[in-house]
DNA sequence: ACTCATGCTGTTATGTTATAACATATCGCC
DNA sequence: GGCGATATGTTATAACATAACAGCATGAGT
């Protein structure tokens, strides 16, 4: 992937939406959350969700590493992997795996397991939580699920050939 | 991730079974498969398979160019990235995106999308076939599915702290 | 104030995964 | 033989990720 190419991500669904509303309540979120765990919502860290959050989409870790090296808050990769690391802990952020990309979580503050719906032709990443069976058939099996990964990849609604677009 | 160390999955469930049986219904359906696509059933091609087959665990692009190279079967990366891209996009061979590592589907012959239980544990994966109801909200929103990923992180049954280990 | 532990950041170096691009070989077909 | 199609061989590099250690700030305990 060229970092100069960023991987599109609307959340929420493929919809317009508010972006200045979502992104306030994530930060919200986050410093309520960073009160409560008593944990450090530090200047990288915060500019690492802002960054996800404004870009709105899903971005590479040397994506968002080359926008902090531009306001000279750190140029090498672990301070861009450590930030987006400590945000994924705390379920702000998710990895989406088939694009090696980390986007804002569109639900903060509710506990859930993400899943996420990738357009192959224009790159965007809808967020939509889990309910899926499968923890029922794992838990048959014996299996103790931690964490889920659902990614779902084809055509969104603007890319599907004869779409209103 | 070191290339000595080969990624563990047993397949069809964390239970024992037949290797050799299963082996050789995967060469089978392998073989039928390119019979029916007109597609080559390559030196390469069919000792990758066969690796994966045998290995009978999720083994990483590197692991799988070794032991081609022990054989004098190619010792590039592109070697092995094309005999898995191919496997794969004949969907006899699964991707594991969190792992970065390559399996033999454990139900050859039938058209299915694959889900995956990965025990962060001992590191063997085992493979379900999948029914979420994703595809249902997928499909209201107006998302055409071409591909899913569905992988589970947890703790296998043996590796369940107080199992029968 | 001193010292220590902790947690975060800065940096070097390297490891790991993956692909673009082009050269060469093989095979069936006309 | 010449041609197109398909596959492999090879070089080089891109893209993603982490180990390991140095330095610094803060806050607790004495």
């Amino acid at each position: 992937m060229n970092s100069t190419k960023a991987t599109g991500a609307s959340l929420t669904g493929f919809g317009a939406h508010d972006h200045t509303r979502c992104r306030a309540a994530s930060l919200a979120a986050a410093e309520a959350l960073c009160a409560a765990r008593k944990l450090q919502l530090t200047p990288v860290r915060k500019r690492v969700l802002e960054i996800l959050l404004e870009a709105h989409e899903a971005l590479g870790a040397y994506d968002v590493l080359a926008r902090l090296a531009e306001e000279g808050l750190g140029s090498k990769p672990p301070v861009a992997y450590r930030a987006l690391g400590f945000w994924v802990a705390q379920g702000l952020v998710h990895r989406i795996e088939k694009l090696n990309a980390y986007v804002a979580c569109a639900h903060p503050g509710r506990a859930h397991d993400a899943a996420f719906m990738i357009c192959r032709d224009c790159g965007r990443v809808a967020e939509t939580e889990s309910h899926g069976p499968f923890g029922q058939s794992a838990g048959e099996a014996g299996f103790q699920i931690e964490t889920m990964v659902i990614e779902a990849e084809g055509l969104c609604p603007k890319c599907i050939p004869g779409a209103g677009l």
